[in-house]
DNA sequence: GACATCCTCTGACTAAGGTCAGAGGATGTC
DNA sequence: GACATCCTCTGACCTTAGTCAGAGGATGTC
């Protein structure tokens, strides 16, 4: 299994790595044309540069430097931090990267090509599928603070979702309480996932005093659904629920969301009687927890 | 299309190319890395390194200096011809070596690790599938000389394998000749594949008087099977067959060539009654080409 | 044996990538 | 208002990558 990734690997720097360089590179060194595109038709921080790329500060600056002696870029002061400058693309450095831009397409279609049709859409979907689940490998799972801002970013996400899903729009309000208090140790806890330090999905427990742990807060974000993010959630929280003594998980859900009710089936969850009166449920599910047995899957 | 393969080349430069240097690079500068990567365990002439690695001449002999300094690797003249020098690995440097397919192992399971073995399974197969398809798309395929010493390679590997293959074994002067006179213009021709610039595949074709165009030395190299390369190359001569001037073509092979055989029958040949005395021949096929039409499929 | 060709090597040079220390202005904190 | 901190920039410096011209020995050809 090693031996054929490495096969993969291979090939791959050697024909897609070191080609997207090269085409990269061609009237630009490749240190100024990644900054170049990474700057983007709307501009961008240096220090957002300077992480992305992870570049040294003084390199950075440098290849700025040189872009603006080009007359590519342009690099003012930051409207509110006036230490923070910000780096824009002048007139010649967008079409300098609309070059770019052309030359990545020339090189994905080169690559496309020489095969025969019914092959290359073989290709682009075995790419898809590729892409997806390195994509997928990247994810990373974090216990935090319900007042990390990753964690509010994803809460704030839920409920507009499930503003612009429910028929009648969302309240939280109105909702079952799940303050901070109650999604933070001793009494509960909360996960975000993360993709390139960027949260893409959470969920959160909340553990009950001689009643079944409760599953709140279960959201993936629509740009990564199909990952398998949703399921790692729910294994890692069953997990959590499991070494804090739970034998039962409880959770309602409301009939509109089809992908998350999905979810539930496959992992075992059957549905019970209404446990509470959750205003925008429709469909409450029970899981008895196998002791010990939840740790393995990732 | 493009769109996506460029999603997968952006997402692959990022998590495989780069990664793959930074893990091969980590305490040997990349270029020196590749070099002694490349020479093998069975040592390696320089000049095949050279077209190997893509490197400038004086390059590559500062490079292997620089790894003879450094007790990896030691230069002498070769054998047979006393221009020629050939680089083989010191003890050290077969250490060294190892450290570095340590490294790319562990970059391969570091792709793989953080999935849930079903889904290791499905990104390995896709991985397979692209590779393949991205192989395939660098054959390339020539017109030669019968006499080009790519041709007498694959003509001698395809004997080679009928001799395996056959049950009593396989004599050319038994067979129907089909000398180098009479696969050379203007009695025929004939095509190698090649991936990498090594020959992978051969076809010919005898133009014959008043009569088929007879198709003949059809081999693929075992090693690239599967990628489509026997369809290429027979498309290809019947292209060329139509080109001049032929109506039909017509071929016989042994019942022990199943795949070739599968080939023919699904590029839309059909079984003849025997029209020679081939002595290794079971099946006798014949193809009538629709004038203009095949040359648009690669 | 003369001559062209082949292969590798050396020297000289250029450009790009990258690191480090410290300067200097802007901001937040007490 | 003093002080620590943050952000970016400059200067000095080093390594790696890569190119080019030409030297010099080994081979093949006539």
């Amino acid at each position: 299994m090693v031996a054929k990734v490495r096969r993969f690997n291979r090939l791959v720097t050697e024909r897609v790595g070191a080609l997207n360089d090269h085409y990269l590179a061609r009237d630009l060194p490749l240190g100024q044309a990644r900054v170049l595109w990474e700057i983007g038709n709307d501009g961008c921080d240096v220090r957002t540069l300077r992480s992305r790329l992870g570049l040294d500060s003084g390199y950075l600056s440098r290849l700025l430097r040189e872009l603006e002696g080009a007359g590519l870029v342009s690099v003012e002061p930051s409207g509110r931090d006036r230490r923070v400058r910000t780096a824009h693309l002048t007139a010649g450095g967008v079409k300098e990267r609309a070059l770019l831009d052309h030359r990545s397409d020339d090189l994905a279609r080169s690559l496309l090509e020489p095969l025969p049709v019914a092959q290359r859409d073989r290709l682009v979907e075995a790419m898809r599928e590729v892409e997806r689940l390195l994509t997928s490998a990247m994810v990373e799972i974090h216990r935090v603070e319900p007042a990390d801002p990753r964690a509010r970013f994803c809460v704030r996400e839920y409920f507009a979702e499930l503003d612009r899903r429910f028929s009648k729009g969302f309240d939280p309000g109105a909702s079952i309480s799940a303050d901070d208090d109650e999604l933070r140790p001793p009494r509960g806890l909360m996960l975000v996932a993360t993709l390139r330090d960027e949260p893409v999905g959470c969920g959160a427990l909340k553990f009950q005093r001689d009643a079944p742990t409760e599953l709140k807060r279960m959201w993936v974000a629509s740009s990564t659904r199909g990952l398998g993010i949703g399921r790692r959630l729910l294994t890692e929280l069953e997990a959590e629920a499991a070494r804090h003594g739970g034998r039962v998980v409880h959770l309602e859900t409301n009939g509109s969301l089809k992908e998350a009710i999905e979810l539930y089936l496959s992992a075992g969850y059957e549905e019970v009687e209404a446990f509470n009166d959750e205003p925008y449920a429709h469909h409450w599910f029970e899981k008895r927890l196998r002791r010990g047995a939840s740790r393995v899957a990732r």
